[in-house]
RNA sequence: GCCGGAGUGGCGGAAUCGGCAGACGCGACGGUCUCAAACACCGUUGGGGGCAACCUCAUCCGGGUUCAAGUCCCGGCUCCGGCACCA
């Protein structure tokens, strides 16, 4: 009878005992598919859940539990509402760590993603998640990418895909990348931290840059500001002009070439002292005079085999050498001397500046270096012989041209656009803007990818493989011979295909795709996993997206969210949705870091495991601690102490659930109601906290607000624990308010929501529903107006008193019951207050005595 | 340097259409229960002062607006994230 360990006077009742609840409620729900969509259901609003889906590394760490149970919660929510929800689930399963882990250990890629899927699998279980599991998708499983193949071939079609030889970012170990995959200021791989290197090859590009300035408008979706901010910046999109200087003639060259500048700045075009090219630009062979051509080959030399970091470590003091030529400028016919410098980017603009010394910082520094002339052309009016000791760039509104010919004395902004206009009739100018996005290169030097459909033809060229061919399968063993090199390149069988042109002997290509290419489209293909005839469902995607919500990691911004909003709208122009953003709503939660502070990693050491956590405390007081943690958006460094906080709290909602008559050993109050308060008293109570707290946490709930939404509920349960074994436990207002703290708790902890709920059902006698699928309690607004409240009173902005009124005390009464309040009196000290503020609605009165 | 976010008890954090600073939880201290420990439960807990009712200081720092400022305005500092010679 009695357990060992325990108190024989609590023996009697069942305590709470997750680990007996959670499988079985895991097993019942997954037998009568309780999560799973009818997508056709149209009787119901829809409301498509979005979590990212993952790569298959393995295990679930505690990081994946922070992201996907408030989105589990958020989902259970929005069913309680009565809405139709789509919460799928699936494996991002291709990429680099399955080719490291098969190089490594000897394993193919597949195997080893698919065993680690098996795995996430169930560990996705035991968090009790709600997710539809019929809708799941597996990137690298044909059936999947052929459709990537299929896109990319249409994408081609629409011009969206093009080949190109261009300088592009290449990792000694993971080969190319795309520019967003290129971290810091000592630009490093995004996957294994190598320095990233230039190379110039031929590579597949998307045309993202089509699509920068609809992608700058972020109107319509409701995403947090810092991802817009980035977007933004990432895409930076400048707004000036391209002006053409043209070449002087000299003895080596005959001059009158075209020299096109982009500069934000036209106003300042007559304070250019002189030019500077990028090293690779293409004028810069011809233009060189032979005496500077040793000097000049060698500066060009050196800035090409340059690292990024040989650049940065001169503490960007400015290099360059004068190309021994000169250009005219087109407004004043002014010749400057032209340099080379690698402080001007080949791939931006035009590969070539202006340079303003008096008007841009790096200019500036440049012309100090080298001793060139420096003049004013933007000042305050009387300010303008002032010697500058830095480039003046400062916007303010009385500035004007000054030593700018006819321009002078005009204001910067109208001169400028002046200056354009006038070089514009000419043909020597025009308004121009320029992005810093670039378009997304998606080759890899990869095996476990999507391959890409073209075969190389000597006679015909790069040819699209028949779309009847497709998909163009990854062959399925590999053989790595224990290096990097991607194992296609000298697959014979892979290799060797004829071309689908000409017939003659060709070559498939041998690179695969980014697998952010998978990662831009998958929601849309959760809506028809297993369709064959393409890649979406037109008359299922015209229903349920846009996503009416994602959550997922900031670390995306400028590649999976910029992608997929790519996607979308490249998606849109050949025809195949109807819609110009993927993500309505955007959250991104916050990262768990390790206990040490840092980014949780197998390497450091300190990533955390669910799995003792859950088998201590079960899965739902782990979803909670998480939930409970902080704001959702803010993460931090892991640390378990306070979990036990929200295990008892579970305990109590066990106890006021299963035994309302009991009372706990250790309290001398138990049975007994607070003083001067009788039964009817306490309904009320609870009652009013009731409602209160479902107005409060359900509007936690749509804000996302989840640890100040378990604070409420556990302030709810702390006011029942107080009620438990007294006469106002157990009657309707008890019951009504526990029935409540249950519906409210279902989304966060499922559970032991499940199994209570299952209990008074069968008490009541009534036949089992899920609480999952019960409706969200009813607001009950008198409730939750008390007949009495407390007003703090202040004197001089100094609380000095609280008064109690009646709920709907008029202002002048209120006023008067104030000036009456013992402490009042004694702080007034015999004077008459000059001004009486009743704030807020009568919330609080504020007395100001003067003197 | 530019862009974005944030600074509140010993700790995680509440409270921002200006209105009782520190909800909720952890930790700590005291207690009940226990032969004892653990568990559980009850109470106290921002600093300083006072026997006490109370007084006083306090939300990164310095100013300001206001009857009233964690919250608004001006000027700084620190930390985190992103970008980084982008003309």
């Amino acid at each position: 009878m009695t357990e060992p360990g325990f108190r024989t006077d609590r023996t009697h009742v069942e305590r709470y005992d997750a680990a007996s609840i959670e499988p079985r409620w895991q097993a019942r729900w997954a037998e009568i598919g309780l999560y799973q969509t009818d997508l056709l259901d149209e009787s119901k609003p829809k409301y498509y859940l979005l979590t990212m889906y993952d790569y298959p590394s393995g295990n679930l760490h505690i990081g994946h539990w922070y992201v996907k149970t408030p989105t589990d919660a958020i989902a259970r929510y929005h069913r309680m509402l009565g809405q139709n929800v789509f919460f799928p689930v699936g494996f991002d399963a291709y990429g680099l760590p399955a080719e490291n882990a098969a190089i490594k250990n000897g394993i193919n890629p597949r195997d080893w993603t698919m065993s680690n899927i098996e795995t996430m699998r169930r560990q996705l279980r035991t968090m009790g998640a709600s997710f539809d599991w019929d809708a799941e998708v597996v990137t690298c499983d044909p059936a999947y990418y052929r459709w990537n193949q299929w896109l990319f071939l249409e994408f081609m079609k629409a011009g969206l895909v093009y080949r190109a030889k261009a300088p592009v970012d290449w990792c000694p170990n993971d080969g190319t990348l795309a520019r967003e995959q290129v971290e810091g200021m000592d630009r490093r791989c995004w996957r294994c931290g190598a320095k990233v290197e230039k190379r110039d090859l031929e590579q597949w590009r998307m045309r993202i840059t089509k699509y920068a300035d609809e992608l700058l408008d972020f109107s319509g979706i409701a995403w947090p500001e810092p991802i817009r901010a980035m977007q933004t910046n990432w895409i930076g999109r400048s707004e000036g002009g391209e002006i053409v200087f043209t070449t002087a003639p000299s003895d080596h060259h005959a001059g009158g070439e075209e020299l096109r500048v982009f500069t934000t700045r036209p106003d300042t075009l007559f304070g250019a002292t002189f030019m500077v090219l990028a090293p690779e630009h293409p004028l810069v062979e011809s233009l060189t005079a032979p005496e500077r051509r040793l000097e000049v080959d060698a500066y060009v030399e050196n800035a090409r085999n340059a690292t990024e970091i040989e650049r940065l470590s001169t503490d960007r003091e400015k290099t360059g050498v004068a190309i021994g030529a000169e250009a005219v400028n087109p407004i004043n016919g002014e010749r400057i001397p032209i340099y080379i410098a690698d402080y001007v980017l080949a791939g931006y603009g035009t590969g070539a500046i202006m340079a303003v010394p008096a008007h841009d910082e790096r200019d500036f520094a440049f012309a100090t270096q080298f001793g060139l002339p420096i003049r004013r052309v933007v000042a305050v009016p009387g300010t303008e012989d002032a010697p500058l000791d830095s480039a003046f760039i400062s916007h303010a509104d009385d500035e004007q041209l000054v030593n700018s010919g006819p321009y002078t004395g005009l204001a910067a902004d109208e001169g400028g656009r002046a200056i354009i206009a006038a070089l514009a009739e000419r043909g020597a100018g025009e308004p121009a803007i320029t992005y810093r996005i670039r378009d997304w290169l998606v080759s890899r030097q990869r095996y476990w990818g999507t391959p890409i459909p073209i075969i190389h033809c000597e006679r015909c060229g790069a040819v699209p493989v028949p779309e009847d061919q497709l998909p163009v399968l990854l062959p399925a063993t590999v053989d790595y011979q224990g290096s990097g090199e991607n194992p296609l390149a000298r697959d014979e069988a892979f290799l060797n295909v004829a071309c689908p042109s000409c017939d003659g002997p060709a070559k498939r290509e041998t690179d695969t795709l980014d697998t952010f290419i998978d990662s831009s489209w998958y929601w849309y293909r959760y809506l028809s996993p297993s369709l064959e005839s393409g890649p979406v469902d037109g008359a299922m995607t015209d229903r349920w997206t846009p996503v009416d919500q994602y959550t997922g990691g900031a670390e995306h911004a400028v590649m999976h969210l910029l992608y997929s909003r790519f996607f979308t709208k490249a998606m849109r122009d050949i025809g195949l949705v109807h819609e110009n953003e993927p993500f309505m709503r955007l959250f991104n939660q916050g990262q768990i870091l390790g206990a040490d502070g840092e980014r949780m990693s197998k390497s450091r050491g300190n990533v955390q495991d669910p799995d003792k956590l859950v088998a201590r405390y079960g899965a739902d007081t782990v979803r909670l601690f998480l939930m409970f943690m902080g704001p959702w958006d803010q993460g931090g460094p892991w640390s378990e102490s306070g979990i036990g906080g929200v295990h008892r709290f579970l305990n109590r909602v066990w106890a006021i659930a299963t035994d309302p008559h009991g009372t706990d050993p250790g309290d001398q109050a138990a049975g007994k109601l607070p003083a001067g308060e009788d039964v009817a008293a306490a309904e009320a109570a609870m009652r009013t906290t009731a409602h209160r707290t479902l107005r409060d946490v359900t509007e936690d709930y749509e804000g996302f607000r989840f640890n100040t939404m378990v604070a409420k509920l556990m302030e709810l349960s702390n006011t029942l624990y107080r009620y438990r074994g007294t006469p106002a436990a157990g009657g309707a207002a008890w019951d009504e308010a526990t029935e409540m703290l249950l519906l409210m708790l279902a989304p966060a902890a499922p559970h032991i929501t499940e199994e209570l709920w299952s209990r008074r059902l069968a008490t009541a006698g009534e036949a089992w529903s899920s609480i999952h699928t019960a409706r969200w309690p009813e607001l009950d607004a008198s409730a939750v107006v008390e007949e009495t409240r407390e007003v703090p009173v202040q004197v001089n902005g100094k609380v000095r008193d609280r008064v109690v009124v009646p709920a709907g005390v008029s202002d002048t009464d209120l006023e008067r019951l104030v000036l009456a309040a013992p402490k009042v009196v004694a702080a007034l000290a015999g004077r008459a207050p000059d001004r009486v503020i009743v704030a807020g609605g009568g919330r609080l009165v504020n007395l100001v005595v003067r003197g």
